[in-house]
DNA sequence: GTCTATAGGGGGATAGAC
DNA sequence: GTCTATCCCCCTATAGAC
């Protein structure tokens, strides 16, 4: 016998590791009720249907981390005054909170995967979730970079912080493919490491030059 | 009554859609057959089992795909002789391949979102599929960006490609996020722009400077 | 609140007629 | 090569005992 606070938190994380490592497609409830070592109706029970499970398992953690970012983002133009801050001090406030939460024994690798994995995510309730709860996060953000970056029109700006999302989603997923085809070279448990070429990357990319207006010049040749 | 040959082209072409649109796993077999107009049989007669079909579908597209890549980079090289391609040039042989295939009426949309949504794919076969195609490519391309970056440590690079992918990813498998949160500010559609943008956005991280070795200064602060 | 049991529907794969 | 029919499994969700 266990308290049902309990028994819900224990579906919860079985669930955000089954998630991250299969999908949420491949996962079957029974799979997730027999990793937390509860009964298979404890699901219905708490969470009425799969669909709501998983709402859930995203929104325990994406709340936290985006509310990080915004008082991160708060901070720096606290402190910087009339100034805006810079383009990597914005970046940092961005991408700092979700790569701390892989030092997080408790949530572990795991959240960070299934997070990564969302933004490319079929699936509609992922897509809905994660859509909703970025909307507020990329408005104000994208308010900072406009700042910071004066010269650099509106829509430029949208596909960029796009780019600087896949690195991100790519850093938090896709481990596997950098260890395997570098022959083990990298090392993607470094995190204080990853976090700076992760900024210095995606910061590069947003302060690039913008492209001349229709070069056809010799490049196209190769 | 059809050719078997068309049967086939059949099978592959609506599993390809239905891959891109739903995701593997929640694509069943029924959906695939009643898509293409033909029998459930059709499938494990042509492709013996669903892996073996994603197998195919992903290898018909990516094979050539790869083999451009690498045709583009050779004939770079051809060109410049003892000096290395630019970055952007190995960029562009690298990423126009990919985003042509959008203007393909044949492969059409579907392809590209399945391709970059399957790096970040659960699904062990996939995973399979992308690795086993990607390894030369990722081998003769690092060889090539080596050689245009030689102050770059090789474990950096690494790292450089991997957002690199990242970013391609992304602009294949995540257009629906870009166009809802900029409130439809952004043309997906337009590709020769998508791609300067996409080929500015990389080269300038891959030519990022180095982040220097330890600076534990006020940056942390906000 | 927690369990067992089961309804009710798909799923992938195959045997065997044509 | 193509079809129908079917096997047998696992799925989600729920009813009802405890």
């Amino acid at each position: 016998m266990r308290s049902a606070e309990a028994t819900r938190r224990r579906i919860l994380d079985a669930a955000e590791r089954l998630f991250a490592r299969h999908g949420v497609e491949a996962t079957s409830l029974r799979q997730i009720t027999a990793a937390a070592r509860v009964n298979l109706a404890a699901v219905n029970y708490h969470f009425g249907a799969k669909d709501a499970l998983i709402r859930e398992v995203l929104a325990r953690r994406v709340g936290p981390v985006n509310q990080e970012r915004l008082a991160r983002l708060r901070a720096c133009e606290a402190r910087t005054g009339d100034q805006p801050p810079s383009v990597e001090e914005i970046v940092r406030a961005f991408v700092e909170p979700v790569l701390a939460l892989r030092a997080d024994p408790d949530a572990g690798q795991a959240f960070t995967l299934l997070m990564g994995r969302s933004f490319f995510e079929p699936n509609l309730q992922v897509r809905r979730v994660i859509i909703g709860q970025m909307r507020e996060v990329a408005r104000r953000f994208t308010a900072a970079l406009r700042r910071a970056l004066p010269h650099l029109p509106e829509t430029e700006l949208w596909w960029r912080m796009h780019f600087s999302a896949g690195v991100l989603a790519h850093t938090l997923a896709g481990n596997v493919h950098l260890e395997t085809l570098s022959g083990g070279r990298c090392d993607t448990s470094d995190l204080p490491a990853v976090l700076e070429r992760l900024v210095a990357f995606v910061t590069a990319g947003l302060k690039a030059p913008l492209p001349g207006p229709k070069q056809r010049s010799g490049k196209r040749k190769c």
